[in-house]
RNA sequence: GCGCCCGUAGCUCAAUCGGAUAGAGCAUCGGCCUUCUAAGCCGAGGGUUGCAGGUUCGAUUCCUGCCGGGCGUACCA
């Protein structure tokens, strides 16, 4: 149950009642402690429109709920309605929240989405930059999916294209030695690196490397051979990098760019066709009115390069037609860095004019700022070169290492590394999670890994010191009984925030901002630490302790849940 | 030049179609462990929300103009 919609709900008949028509009621959770719990700010804009006195509606309105048994409504300031939630609501509620194991979260109507995202360049290794991409996205399908909706995981991975061309000739160069192949590709950084520092340095290696796209592109079969050789080596250390962070994408669901490669003709036809395609300068443009280049000139959308080839607005263009066509999605939706904004503004808007995208269809780029050092500039190694992703989180792992042993020295050696590895991965995601996808955000060991503050390993160290509850007493959770009654302010605040996980959910949707999941969490876990220091529960009479008991599982439940749907493992002692 | 994004406490970040006194954490200072994990809790100080206008009962939020930063702007992706 989403309680704001059903607050709002009710708030809204009662202004029908009243005679208010074509006003939103404008329910939100209280802005302080000492407005109730959620209030409705509905009334000043309806009297604003009915020019009338924005309190005298309010008392219209509250008069036909004053007699509410869920609720109790007080107007205050120059109009707000102030709901407290009744300690019968609120037990009822969590009643029914606790008999549910989706957490009382009701499934939507099913829509098909497609959710693009990671889409790394295999011809080098995943590096920082991936992160935000991966983790964002992958907390987008998760919620979606929890959420009851059809899902297809797009991982439009970069396996075509020039960069492949030194890639083949410097494999070609090895490949006599099979051995010295093998251990030249288990870093494929540095493969990357060699390659293209021959490129730049031997002529001879760089026509061969050219003369090797060429025939990559005709099909030859040896190039083919050894561009799959490569694909796998690369496809498979994403597959590690994936398996390490807890990331829900698979082989399976990589869609390549080269898969795109027989569609890039039938779309430039299909421009053609349309009337869209123009000829400048020796290369097929889309000219859209809305796009305007320096000087106000024209912007096209290159779909044909002068010398032939397609740039990665072609296969963009057919992953679109593909996706809308034949998946029929109802949504699609990119979580692709900023600096491609303009991109994708172009792709959606040639993608619309040449009928790909139906009407009823919803093509969405979710952008996300880039990754920055303490000092403020981009996060790169002293050399200028990204930072391997699959580095970072060892980094991250071993430093969690050492503070779990510092921390609890007597944990058995094989916890202490299955702590370092959960907190540590955790650390590392919850930074990106709980900030703003937009902006760009400080990447710091010392702010994620600490225990203090809003991070995993604080919300992970909340969990195991609940669940550490049940487990001094031997109880099985599910085996609790009795009823649930609120005697304590600190069981009513954690209560009305157990019963928001739905409608927190729904927020984060909107936008796909899963750092509102994030703050929710964190507040849901102080708000825990506040009850669990006012509200003795193994100590508290037989009654009171059944009755807190529900509520400390409630609570351990919707942490576990939240942090799952963000990717974050957790653990149950640390 | 034009377009998009951003500017909030010393630092890192919040603020849900415009709502009440702009909130957290870190850092600083002060309390709380013979009592369920103190990796915790409670409290204090800290702000002209980049600047100047406008819209209105009400603006961090919407509009205009500046200032500062980032990114993009025809054949790399």
């Amino acid at each position: 149950m989403n309680l704001k919609d059903h607050l709002d709900a009710r708030i809204l008949v009662a202004m029908h009642a009243a005679g208010i028509s074509d006003a939103p009621a404008v329910v939100k959770p209280s802005s302080r402690t000492g407005f109730g719990h959620y209030q409705a700010n509905g009334m000043m804009g309806a009297a604003k429109s009915l020019k009338t006195n924005p309190r005298a509606l309010a008392e219209k309105v509250t008069a036909v709920l004053c007699n509410d048994e869920d609720f109790n409504l007080e107007i205050a300031g120059p109009g707000f309605i102030n709901i407290t939630l009744s300690d019968t609501f609120l037990s009822n509620k969590l009643s029914e929240v606790r008999g549910s194991p989706r957490l009382g979260v009701e499934e939507h109507a099913t829509r098909k989405f497609v959710i693009d995202y990671s889409a790394p360049n295999l011809a080098k290794e995943m590096h920082i930059g991936h992160l935000r991409p991966t983790t964002i996205g992958d907390a987008a399908v998760r919620i979606l999916e929890f959420l009851g909706q059809d899902v297809i995981r797009a991982n439009h991975v970069g396996d075509w294209g020039a960069q492949f061309g030194s890639l083949l000739a410097y494999m070609e160069q090895i490949a006599t030695d099979e051995e010295a192949l093998g251990a030249e590709l288990k870093d494929l950084e540095r493969f990357y690196q060699s390659a293209s520092a021959l490129f730049r340095e031997d002529e001879a290696f760089a026509t061969k490397a050219r003369g090797y796209v060429v025939k990559l592109q005709s099909g030859d079969e040896r190039c083919m051979a050894l561009w799959r050789r490569f694909i796998n080596e690369s496809v498979t250390h994403c597959q590690a990098v994936y398996d390490k962070l807890n990331i829900t994408l698979t082989p399976a669901d990589i869609m390549a760019e080269s898969a795109y490669n027989d569609d890039l003709p039938v779309v430039v036809k299909e421009l053609h066709q349309n009337g869209l395609l123009v000829t400048s300068d020796g290369a097929k443009c889309v000219f859209l009115d809305e796009f305007k280049g320096k000087d106000g000139k024209p912007l096209p959308a290159i779909i044909q390069k002068s010398d032939g080839g397609y740039p990665y607005m072609a296969s963009d263009l057919a992953a679109v037609r593909y996706r809308a066509q034949l998946l029929e999605t109802d949504e699609a939706l990119y979580f692709v860095g900023a600096p491609q904004q303009l991109h994708l503004r172009q792709v959606f808007a040639v993608a619309t004019a040449a009928g790909y995208i139906g009407v009823q269809q919803k093509f969405r780029h979710l952008p996300f700022g880039s990754i920055m050092k303490s000092d403020g500039t981009p996060f790169k190694t002293r050399d200028g070169a990204a930072v391997k992703l699959a580095s970072v989180l060892d980094e991250a792992i071993d430093r969690a290492y050492k503070i779990v042993s510092d921390k609890n020295p007597d944990l058995a050696e094989e916890d202490k590394r299955n702590v370092a590895r959960v907190v540590g991965i955790g650390a590392v995601k919850y930074a990106e999670l709980s900030k703003n996808r937009i902006t760009d955000y400080i990447f710091s060991w010392d702010t994620m890994l600490s225990f203090e503050g809003n991070t995993a390993p604080y919300l992970q160290y909340a969990y195991t010191r609940i669940r550490s509850i049940f487990r001094r007493e031997k109880i099985d959770t599910e085996t609790l009984s009795g009823d649930l009654s609120l005697t304590e302010d600190a069981e009513r605040l954690l209560a009305v925030k157990l019963l928001q996980f739905s409608e927190i959910l729904d927020n984060v949707i909107e936008d796909y901002q899963a750092n509102i999941l994030c703050n929710y969490l964190f507040e849901l876990a102080g708000m825990f630490m506040s009850f669990y220091e006012s509200c003795p529960v193994l100590k508290a009479q037989p009654e009171l302790k059944a009755s807190r008991l529900l509520l400390v599982d409630l609570t351990a439940r919707t942490l576990h849940q939240g942090l799952d749907l963000l990717g974050i493992e957790t653990v149950e002692q640390m």
